[in-house]
DNA sequence: TCTATAAAAGAATGAACATTCATTTATATT
DNA sequence: AATATAAATGAATGTTCATTCTTTTATAGA
C-alpha cells in the first residue's frame, strides 16, 4: 500500500495556522488551504476528520509545544522565585520566537472551539503548575491565594505585553511603536514577584 | 418619506453580538442574522455598509460603553491609589454585568478586524489613561515604568480572572468551578497596588 | 513481479454565503 | 389628499463553501 507523506500533513498544518492567524477563522477555507498546501482538498480529509477536527488538532499541537517550552529547566519542587522566573522567561521566549503559535492560541481562547479543546487536553501541565503553587504556599514563599489569582497576576501581564509587542501598538495613540525588550521584561517580572511575595 | 425604525437597528446589533459570542465570526451569517432580528437581509444593508462594517460598528459601540463605564467617578487628576481602585472596580463591574460585551471585545482583540477598529476609535479614553499614569509617576506615587507595563500589570490580571469566571473553568482541572467574587477581586486589586507602588 | 491497500487527486455536489434588485410600504412635507 | 422619498422587503444572483465520489497512483508485503 501507498505510505503517508508526512510532508503533506505538515504543510497542511502549517498553512492552516498561518491562514487563521492572518485572516481569522473566517479566512480558513478548505479549498484555499488545499491550494496553499499544494494538495487536493480531499487529501486534507485523509489526515483530519473535518474542519473542526483540523482546528482542534492544531490547537493541541501548538499547546503541547508551548507547554514543553515552558517547562524547560523547570521543576515543580523549585523554590518560588526561581521557578517563576524560569517559567516566566521560558514563556516569554516562546512567545517572542513563535508569534504565530502565540497568536493562534490567543485567538482560540475566546472562540467556541476552546471548550472542546480543553476537554481533549491532557492535564499533566496544569497539574504541575498547581503543584508548584501549592509547594510555594506551604513554604510560605507566596501570599496565600486561589490558584487563579496567582496565575493571573503572574502571567497575564506577560501575555498582554507580548500582544502589544506583536501588534506594534502600545498605548500612546500615535505612531510610537512599543517594543518588548529584555529590560522591560525584567522590570515586569520584578514587579510580579513583588506582588506575589509575602 | 418613511422614517427609520430604531428598534430594527438595535435588534440587528444585539442579535449580531450574541451570534458572534455564541458561534464566533464564522457563525455570523447575514441571512441567519436577518432571521434572528426579524428583518429582511436587505434591511441590514440600510444600516450597515457590509458585514465588515457591521462588525466594526459593533466594536465601536461596545468599546464606547466599556469606556464610559470605566470612567464613572474617575478623574485623571486623582491620586494613584484612588484612581486605580475606581477604574479597576468600574471595569470589573462592567465585565461582570455585560459578559456578552466583554466576550465580544476580547474576541475582537485577536481578530483581523482589530487593527481596522483601532484606527477608527477616538483616543480621548487612551489619552485620559496616559495622563493619569503620568501624573502618578510625577507625584512619585507609582514606580516609573513604560505605560504599557503599568497597564498590563494593572488590568491584565483582572481580565484574565473575568475570563476564567465566565468560562466557569479555573485551573484545577476537574469539575471545580471558579467564581470571581468580591473577596477575590479585592485580594487581587491589593496585590496589583502592591506591585505598582514604590 | 504481482497484488492488495491505502494515499492522493480532481471533479462534482448541494448547501450556505454576502450582496443586490425590483417592488412595495410608510410617512414627512407640500 | 397628493407627492416625493427613503425604508423595508422577498426573491434572486453568482460565488464560495465543506465535503464526498470516483478514479488513479504509489508502495509494502506476497
Amino acid at each position: 500500500m501507498r505510505t503517508r507523506d508526512e510532508h503533506k500533513e505538515a504543510a497542511i498544518r502549517e498553512k492552516a495556522l498561518v491562514m487563521v492567524v492572518k485572516d481569522g477563522f473566517d479566512g480558513l477555507s478548505m479549498q484555499k488551504l488545499a491550494k496553499a498546501a499544494n494538495v487536493s482538498p480531499a487529501t486534507i480529509y485523509i489526515y483530519f476528520k473535518d474542519r473542526d477536527d483540523l482546528i482542534i488538532q492544531l490547537w493541541l499541537e501548538e499547546m503541547k509545544k508551548m507547554a514543553n517550552a515552558t517547562l524547560v529547566g523547570f521543576d515543580p519542587a523549585m523554590h518560588f522565585e526561581e521557578g517563576l522566573r524560569i517559567q516566566w522567561l521560558n514563556r516569554a521566549k516562546f512567545c517572542m520566537e513563535n508569534p504565530a503559535s502565540m497568536h493562534f492560541l490567543e485567538q482560540m481562547k475566546f472562540s467556541p472551539y476552546h471548550e472542546m479543546c480543553m476537554k481533549k487536553m491532557d492535564n499533566t501541565f496544569i497539574k504541575a503548575m498547581g503543584e508548584f503553587v501549592h509547594h510555594a504556599i506551604n513554604r510560605k514563599e507566596v501570599v496565600k491565594l486561589p490558584v487563579e489569582v496567582y496565575w493571573s497576576i503572574a502571567f497575564a501581564p506577560l501575555y498582554q505585553l507580548v500582544k502589544m509587542h506583536m501588534s506594534g501598538r502600545g498605548l500612546r495613540g500615535g505612531s510610537e511603536k512599543f517594543v518588548l525588550d529584555e529590560k522591560i521584561m525584567n522590570q515586569t517580572l520584578k514587579l510580579v514577584l513583588k506582588a506575589l511575595k509575602p
